[in-house]
DNA sequence: CGCGTTTGACCAGCGC
DNA sequence: GCGCTGGTCAAACGCG
């Protein structure tokens, strides 16, 4: 791919007898090796892009079957490696166990959303009103779990426990249990913290596998928990590959054209 | 004064 | 039964 990119710099040059026409020409060529160095340049930073997108399509691969894996293993709780909401209700599967509260069917949600190194709190704001009422420390953590109920509707049933990833600190993972019986407060939900990363999504490596991060703040990262983790990823890629590709225009069509070959 | 947070105590489930 | 652990309660406290 990287090959296909280099252009053709040798030209057989047909040089004057005069002295102006040599200047000229070793001018033209002294051009011509200059972008001829440059062309190799670049196309080594492409070739490592492509080798970068091409470990991460693996990644992905192996992700998705990890996932499936698990999901089928454990179809009761499941915990998406993208970070993204993945719900699943208890009650889909008769208790067998005495059960203190039968009609109940929680649903339990995951995310991991990326903070500042700066901010130590357990806050996450996602548009609806938490009171907190616990905070434990586990085994498996040293930072403490924080336990929020939620307070904008009454008898909303919806908990939430927060707690600092134990791979990366500055990632809090909120789990959410149970469903709203009320909308998200639009106000709350339009605030942007000061707190959050600037970025909807970040990469983040959790247990040595890359997971993608959600910033739940972000505007637009509601539509993103609806959308297909694959495409969400692909869509990422391929518009970081371009955006770097843009800066040298004389590569743009090439470049942009191989990729497109790429990822198809 | 009301509301939310903090924090130690308490309770229930689980494994040995 | 005992100890460990996670989850919840509730009194004390702080803040506007």
């Amino acid at each position: 791919m990287a090959e296909s990119a280099c252009l053709d710099t040798s030209l057989n040059l047909n040089l004057s007898p005069s002295r102006h026409m040599d200047v000229a020409a070793e001018m033209l060529v002294e051009e011509l090796h200059r972008l001829s160095s440059e062309n190799k340049k670049l196309s080594e930073r492409l070739s490592r892009m492509c080798e970068s997108y091409n470990a991460l399509q693996n990644h992905l691969r192996e992700l998705v079957l990890v996932d499936e894996r698990k999901r089928k293993a454990a179809p009761h709780h499941h915990e998406s490696v993208f970070g993204i909401r993945n719900e699943c209700s208890i009650s889909e599967e008769p208790c067998k166990k005495p059960c203190r509260e039968i009609t109940t069917t929680p649903k339990v949600s995951k995310y991991f959303v990326r903070t500042q190194q700066s901010d130590n709190s357990l806050y996450v704001k996602d548009g609806y009103q938490w009171r907190k009422y616990g905070q434990k420390v586990t085994r498996d953590n040293p930072s403490p779990r924080a336990y929020f109920r939620c307070s904008f509707a009454p008898g909303c049933p919806v908990k939430k426990k927060v707690q600092r990833s134990v791979q990366d600190p500055r990632v809090l993972v909120a789990t959410y249990e149970g469903e709203h019986n009320h909308s998200p407060r639009a106000e709350a939900a339009a605030v942007s913290s000061s707190s959050l990363s600037p970025l909807p999504i970040a990469m983040d490596r959790t247990a040595g596998l890359p997971t993608l991060t959600l910033d739940l703040v972000h505007p637009s990262s509601a539509g993103l928990l609806h959308q297909n983790a694959q495409n969400t990823i692909n869509h990422l890629l391929v518009q970081k590959m371009a955006s770097s590709l843009t800066r040298d225009p004389n590569f743009t069509a090439a470049l942009a054209t191989a990729i497109l070959d790429h990822t198809t």
